[in-house]
DNA sequence: TGTACATCAGTGAACGCGCGTTCACTGATGTAC
DNA sequence: TGTACATCAGTGAACGCGCGTTCACTGATGTAC
């Protein structure tokens, strides 16, 4: 009960990387460090060796973390929509840029320069699911003719740029200033998406 | 001639810039410091205060000027892209992605943390003349029909959602792995570009 | 059930690093008379 | 054209900082017999 608390501690893999969430959020990713990472979980600053390899292989866990949560996400936005294809593609488009604007602190490591590490390729093969995921979306949203034909890649590639620009663009707070955001980010993603998808269309 | 090359040197403060960009270029952001970059220009690491009060005003400089070439490109294309209005606006769009693309050392001196500072509301505000440009390429098809009715901003933002999106894309490089992306980024991301603001369409 | 021992998960001291920044300085340049 | 002087733009030494990582260590835990 004296030592208990600190020594052997219950799970402190996790318990630094909630931590290590905790400080993204606080103070962003180049503000991440393991001493205080420790220091928040209550431990010595060389405690976490023991748990991680080194200071990268914490920020891999949670940009893999963080990978599995978003597709998790899309995956439930998408089954929610119901069954019209051009619904569950904005419904997948939408849950992204939510997840992005509710969870920075995975976003951010997501997009570490550590995650750029293990194999170049990078973050399209690491997003794996869910890129196909958006693919699979857009080739439905083509069969029953709410996307135009053709290489549905780039279509996914267009889709998935405007979530991931809008994702940022709240991140780093210029759309929060326009009037027409005021709605809240939900509501106002929803409306991009909406216009975005509806140009060209005869109206 | 003798301490002629380094003593009251010619243009310090643009050598220093200059510098700052070749280090961004080579080690991201992150890996740029004053000493690296005093040291690259060939003089004692504390002559940079002469020309720049801390690290963080130089990477304003920076952010600044890139933010002013970013519109002079956008400016140009759209001058070049002739009279119609979307074509107008796709030459906007990919002239941003090509600055992306071809100024990294730029573009991310523009979306650095300290060019939140000075006054909170933004990277749009500070986008401001290239903001505007936008929205009024927007206007402008909505008033020929190549673009629905409705607010303005909101498209704006779908465009620069898009483009800051791709850009990011190329940049952590997913994008190259795509084999659609064989063509190179400009001829790609006009694909891109052309296939979203066709969704819709009658085709 | 006890005992011996391997392993696990902590500790604190220490290392070397590059960094931004301050300081007192000095030599070159430009200007007023 | 000369001289005196203010200013400008460099220098090198030094500061303190937090960082990632290594090291030898120790006490707790789990396991084999």
């Amino acid at each position: 009960m004296d030592t208990g608390d600190t020594y052997h501690h219950g799970d402190l893999r996790r318990a630094l990387m909630e931590g290590a969430l905790a400080c993204i959020r606080d103070s962003g990713l180049e503000g991440l460090s393991l001493r205080r990472v420790a220091s928040a979980a209550g431990v010595s600053h060389t405690a976490p060796y023991h748990h991680f390899e080194s200071k990268g292989e914490l920020v891999r866990a949670l940009g893999y973390e963080g990978l599995g949560r978003l597709d998790e996400r899309m995956g439930a936005a998408e089954a929610e929509a119901g069954g019209d294809p051009l619904e569950r593609l904005l419904a997948i488009g939408a849950a992204y840029v939510t997840f992005a604007v509710d969870r920075p602190d995975y976003y951010a490591a997501m997009r570490a320069p550590e995650m750029a590490q293990p194999h170049a390729g990078g973050a399209v093969e690491e997003h794996g699911e869910s890129w196909e995921r958006l693919v699979r979306a857009v080739v439905a949203c083509q069969g029953t003719g709410s996307l135009p034909a053709g290489d549905p890649t780039v279509l996914a590639v267009g889709m998935w740029s405007l979530v991931h620009g809008l994702a940022e663009l709240w991140a780093t707070s210029p759309i929060p200033a326009l009037p027409a955001a005021a709605r809240g980010c939900g509501p106002f993603t929803e409306a991009v998406l909406r216009a975005m998808v509806r140009v060209g269309a005869a109206d």
